[in-house]
Parts: structure tokens; C-alpha cells; sequence
DNA sequence: AATGAATGAGGGTTCATTCAT
DNA sequence: CATGAATGAACCCTCATTCAT
């Protein structure tokens, strides 16, 4: 188990061995109940080197975070296109979260889970990374309720709270995606879709939202 | 700091005070990060008498888990009144919620974040009331497509994974209002009743889910 | 388990029930990994209880020792009768010996094993009982040499090796006596009086020593 | 006081050293009394480093018995020459048990007093060791016997009474000798070969068991 | 570029012992 | 006569971190 014990890499790959490796024991074993030890094992190398390129515990662990972070909203912005309309964007987008937390459980454990139940550092981090998000379903549905000519009354706090309630909805219908056997990431989307865009008023009257016909993937 | 020193209590109110500083500590720290000095200290109590008491951290961190989870549930419990209409019956529920989540932040934490974190001794006692909340959820949803002479079916899965949706986004939108100056309870309760009962096509169509006009407090 | 709580007993009667406790979880625990709370607990009182009426545990456990050492000489003592030869002597000392310590393991336990593997108050204990029988041994030795009319050159120092031996072999055989099923009392003390009396030589040309045929008990 | 504290040895070394320190704080204090603080502070080392090279409390006591009851079984095996008459090789064997004891007191201590006191990991290791011995006493019995030509049958119950009666004494004797001021190994194993061969009723009547003239050194 | 050797500090747990009633 | 309530001190063990090579 681990890397296989190659010597003398090149400092760049190296690090993202340690990376993996710290992603992986962070995810599942919560950030105070992961021992150096146990990633320095699992990643192939002695303790002091990694010490040597991440300088501690804490960085460490930001580093996952950061490119945890970095990699899922790369995901989902590569699956949306800005200049589709919004109800696609916001369709496209969740797929593409839905799939990334999917492929990725360990990182989305590291987001998600443990950097959240530790102080300001780590917090913070995802806190950002979360905001960035959440402007971006914000702007949506801004630009939805312009493109529906909407009254013009939404007012901001309220379109905040909506965001939040969405981004959400998504995280944890990611957890239960991952522990719903059957459960896929395409589902889910579709299932928040109709929550999120229909309501549960017009599901029950038989109107729900429907997904875009000429998908690219 | 802490509760005042008071000698010779009676068990029961010992472990009471216990408890309240486990929560409190626990819910700030997470469970790895809190030390059994930090409780003890917190409480007012040597630490042998938290382990005479309550046997191991394994143990009190338990008792928290299931007296907060059983604290919440009641609330709610108590918010709800079954012979109302569904729509009335989740919206009391939701300010239920949102109110005693905003009132036990530490609780709070302690259930939605540091409970999940750690294995399963404490991650399936909270996915038990979790499950409960779920299933009163889903029968409302239930009950209201029938309430609305809705088409025949919302399929069952479907009808799990608006449910878990609902929770999710309402366990979110907990932490929002908490983090967040001037979001209140009613607020939180009356944005997520739009997003779910109205979703975002209806609000943004000018016809938003309004709340019941008779209340009681 | 342990004795039936019964309150307001008189002093004697319950320090001798903590006794029984204290020698039977020393015995079976050892002197330090028996703990005060299971002593009171198996005495069916209260610790402070045990500490009034016992000091600490270092004096329960001395007089733990000198009880089972007062019992097992005076059962010894009680075997002998001093007018009767001295192998006779011997033979019946042994057999007493040996039937005591096979009635009594926990408190042969706390004499043999517990006792000496701590520091000087215990074991001087024990060292002082065991000179009291190993004096009775020598005695014995060097009146039987008498009526041999043995040449008179048993010297002292030599006497003392045989008797420690003697008494050595007896504390060896109690314990394999107690471990070996089938293994009685007279049969081990029949073993050791051919393997002290007669010798192996005299073993091995046919020469046993042959038990007294006159038996009181 | 302790060893030397010198920095950066190969682990071997150091391995050495900690159960040097073990065997002596063991053998004076006992298991439970023993702690790993004295047992580190003696080897000169820290804690941790005791940890990462014997595991554990219970490893490290394991790792003590084996190695004195190696070294004792060794000494024995050597002082004994296997084509020697049998009660030359017993007469050779105590020497050397006498001498090896004599010269490792916390050693002897480990193996007789404190590791029979624990449960049953430790006991059973011991137990291991004296079979081995008590085996080795009553071969050489058995052979003897045959070389003199004796009546048929010791029976076997009988010789494994009089080997274990005989490895009794020796232990016994060992304790004494080394309390004893003036008593040497010789003289032990003279004594009791005497009592053991000769038999108290030989040596009352003037026929002791004589050691072998051609010792080596 | 990489590691074997080593430690300060702290955490969970238990125990003998004592008040105050 | 008897005890429920409470604690100071110590012990086993682990971990993040560094030095010397």
C-alpha cells in the first residue's frame, strides 16, 4: 500500500505524492486523528522530507484544502458555459459537482467535513472557496429573474438566502449521493433542479423543471 | 469563567454542568481537539470526577450527541402541530428549527459538524435523528401531493432525495443565519419556505409562498 | 458477588470481611494492580469505611500478610506434635503445609508471590514467617542428626543451606501441587520426604523412605 | 547516575541499553511499580524513543524475560558437558545456575519473581523456560537411575514430583545465596547436591554425596 | 535529495486518599 | 456506624517536530 518507493523524483512531483497522500488520510481520518506519521508512510517518504517541502501540519493540510478547492471549482466552471442561459448553467454546473465530489470523496471529505471543523485557518479557506460559489448561483439567479422579466423585487438578502439554501441543498445532497447506492450524480442534479427551480408546489401540479435536450457530453 | 465553584452538588446536577461544558467545548474544538482537562476546567470539576461520572470521552461526547439531538428534535416536536395543513406544518417546523439552532450554536455544532466527522460510534447517532427528521419531512411532502390532488406520483426516490434537499438546504442555511448579522429565524424560515414550496420559476413569476396570516406568538 | 451487604455489623466481625476481600484480590490482582475500590466493593462497604478501619493500603495489605502468616504456621504447628521423632515431625508438618496452602491459594498467593515482589515493609513480612519455619527445620534436622548419633559434623552454615532447600523445595511443590490436577496434599508430601530424607541414591537402590504407618487424622 | 548520555546511536546499542535499565527497574520494582519514566531516565533516553523501539509496557517486560531467560538457559546449557555421568552434569548445571543468578540479580528477579506475579502473557513465558529445565533435571534422573542399575521404576508421576521439587530448591536456594553474605555459588550447589543425591539419611550417617575431583576450572 | 535518531509536550485514564454529612 | 462527593498526582502512550548526517 502506498507509493511505490521510488528515489530521487523531482521536487514538484513529490510534492503532489504527499499531497494525495495527505488528502487521503486527512478525508478519512479527520485532521487531529491524522498523524504525519501515517502520511509520511503512505506517501513513500521519510517524515522530515516532508517537513522539508510543507513545513508543518497546518500548511499541510491548507495545501489540501487549497487545491482541493482549487480543483473542484475548476470542475465546475469547465462544465458550465457562461453564455447559455441560466437555468442551463445552473444545470450543467451541478452535474458537474455532483461528478467531481463523486470521483473525489476523500478531497470533498477534506472540504466539506474536517477543514470546517477546525478553526480560522482552515475555515477560512473554505469559506472562500464557498463564496465564490455562491456568487456565482447568486449572479444566476439574478440573471434568471432579469432574463424572466421578473417584478423586480427580489431583494438581496432574500436572493443571499436563496443561494445559500441551493449551495446547501447541493453539498448535501453530494454526502448522499456517495452513500445512496444507485444514487447517481445525474440524478441528484436533476432531483435539485426541480426542487430548486420548480418549487414543491408546481411538482405537485405536474410542472416540474425539465432538463435541456441537446446536451454536449 | 466557567460555572462558579460551588462544592458538594448532587450527581444529577453535576453531570448536567458536565454536559453543558462538553457540548460547549466540544462543539468549539471538535471532539479530538478538546481535552478532558478543558471540559473539566470548564465545568468546575477535577477531572476524575467527569470520568466517575461519565466514564471516557467516548462516552461523554455519546451523552452529548444524544442529548442535543434529542433537545432538537423536541423542539421541533414541539413547534409542530400535526393537525394543520402540511405547508403550515413544515413552516412551523423549519422556524422551530431555526430557532433552537440559533439558540445552541455549540449544540449545533456539535451534532451537524464534529458528531459527522468522527466514526461511527457518533456519526450513526446522528444519523439516526437525522433519519427521523428525514422521514417526517418526506411524509409532509407525502402529504401534501395529496393535499393538492398533485398527479398520481412523485416517485418514492424521487420524493427522498427532495426531502434530504429540504434538510440539507435547512441545515445550511442554520449556519448562515447564525454567521450572518440581522438573519433571523423567521427570515431563514420564510426564505427557505419559498425556495422549496414555491421554487425560484414561481418567486421570480412574482408569486412567492406566503406565510399563514393566523400565528400564535 | 461478595458478602451480602448487611449494615451495623460490629467493628471486628467487618474488618474481618474486609480481610477476606483484600487477601482474595491481592492474591488474584497482585499488591498493585489490586485497586481499593474493588477490596470495598467485594467487602460490600464503602471505601472510607475501609480507610477507617485499615489505614491505607499498604497497612491493609501488611496485615493481609500477617494474618495468612499466623494462619499457615499455626495450621503447620498445629500438625506437629513435638514429642513424636522428628521425621514423624516433618512428615506431618509438610502434610499440614501442603493442605493449607492447597485450602487457602489466594492467601498462599499473597505470602509466596505477592508479598516478596514488593519493596521491604511486605517482604520482611514474609521473611520473618519463613525464618520461623525454616528455624523449625533446622531444629529438626539437627535433633534427628542427634538421635542418629550422627557423626557431628553437620556444621552450622550447612544445616541452614539444607534446611532453606528443604523448605524451598516444600514452597515449589505447594505451587505445583495447586496447578497439577490429581496432585494431592500427601502425595506431595510423600514425594518430598523420599526426595529429603532418602536422597536420590537411596531412591534409586530401592531405599525409600517409607511413611509412618500410625496415623492420627 | 545511569548510563552515559551519549547522542546518536545505532539503534542496536540502544536497544541494549533500554533493556538493561528494564531488567533493573523491573527486577526492583516489579511490573506495575516499574515506571517507563525510570525506565528511560536509567537507559538515558527519552520515552518516546523507548515506544518507537519496544511498543509497548507489556512488550518491553516480554522482551526482559526472554532475553534473561535466554541467557540463563544459555549459561546452564554451557556449564553442562552432555557425555559426563549424571550427577556430574547436575552437579555442573547448578554450578552454573548458582553462578549465572548470583551474577544477574535483577535478572533472576525478572524471571522468578516479577513476570509468575502478572498474568498470564508473562507467566506462560517463564512457564516456558522452567519446563525446559525441570525437563533437562528429569531426564538426568531418569538416567541416573538407569545407571545404577536401579529397581525397575521410579514411577513417572514420581520423578516429575522429585524434578520439580529439586528445580524448587535450586530457586530457592538462589534467592538465599544471594542474601546469604558468605555463601557462594560452590557452595550452594554443594549443598544441594547433597541434600538432593545424598538424602538427609545418608548425610546423617556419614556418606555425603562428594563432588568429582578433575574440575575444569 | 533524503533519512535514521531523538525529544518536549500534552492527552486520556486511573488510583489512593479525604471531606462533609 | 457509614457514605456520597471530590481530588492531586501519576502513569501509559502518542504526536508534531527537529537535528546530524
Amino acid at each position: 500500500m502506498g507509493a511505490v518507493k521510488t528515489k530521487r523524483m523531482p521536487r514538484a512531483v513529490r510534492e503532489q505524492q504527499m499531497l494525495d497522500a495527505a488528502v487521503r488520510t486527512f478525508g478519512r481520518r479527520g485532521y487531529m486523528a491524522a498523524s504525519m506519521d501515517e502520511i509520511a508512510e503512505l506517501a513513500g517518504v521519510s517524515k522530515p522530507l516532508v517537513y522539508l517541502y510543507l513545513n508543518s501540519k497546518e500548511s499541510l493540510f491548507t495545501a489540501c484544502i487549497r487545491r482541493e478547492a482549487r480543483a473542484l471549482t475548476e470542475a465546475v466552471r469547465t462544465g458550465v458555459r457562461p453564455d447559455l442561459p441560466a437555468d442551463r448553467q445552473l444545470w450543467d454546473g451541478l452535474q458537474a459537482f455532483f461528478a467531481h465530489t463523486a470521483e473525489h470523496p476523500d478531497g470533498w471529505s477534506v472540504l466539506h467535513l474536517q477543514a470546517r471543523t477546525h478553526g480560522d485557518p482552515f475555515a477560512a479557506e473554505v469559506r472562500a472557496m464557498r463564496e465564490e460559489i455562491v456568487a456565482f448561483v447568486t449572479e444566476l439567479i439574478v440573471v434568471a429573474a432579469r432574463e424572466a422579466h421578473s417584478d423586480p423585487d427580489l431583494p438581496e438578502r432574500e436572493v443571499a438566502g436563496l443561494a445559500e439554501a441551493l449551495v446547501g441543498a447541493a453539498e448535501s445532497l453530494a454526502a448522499w449521493t456517495n452513500a445512496t447506492p444507485g444514487a447517481t450524480a445525474r440524478q441528484s442534479a436533476s432531483t435539485l433542479m426541480n426542487f430548486a427551480w420548480a418549487g414543491l408546489s408546481n411538482l405537485m401540479d405536474g410542472r416540474p423543471w425539465s432538463p435541456p435536450v441537446d446536451e454536449v457530453s
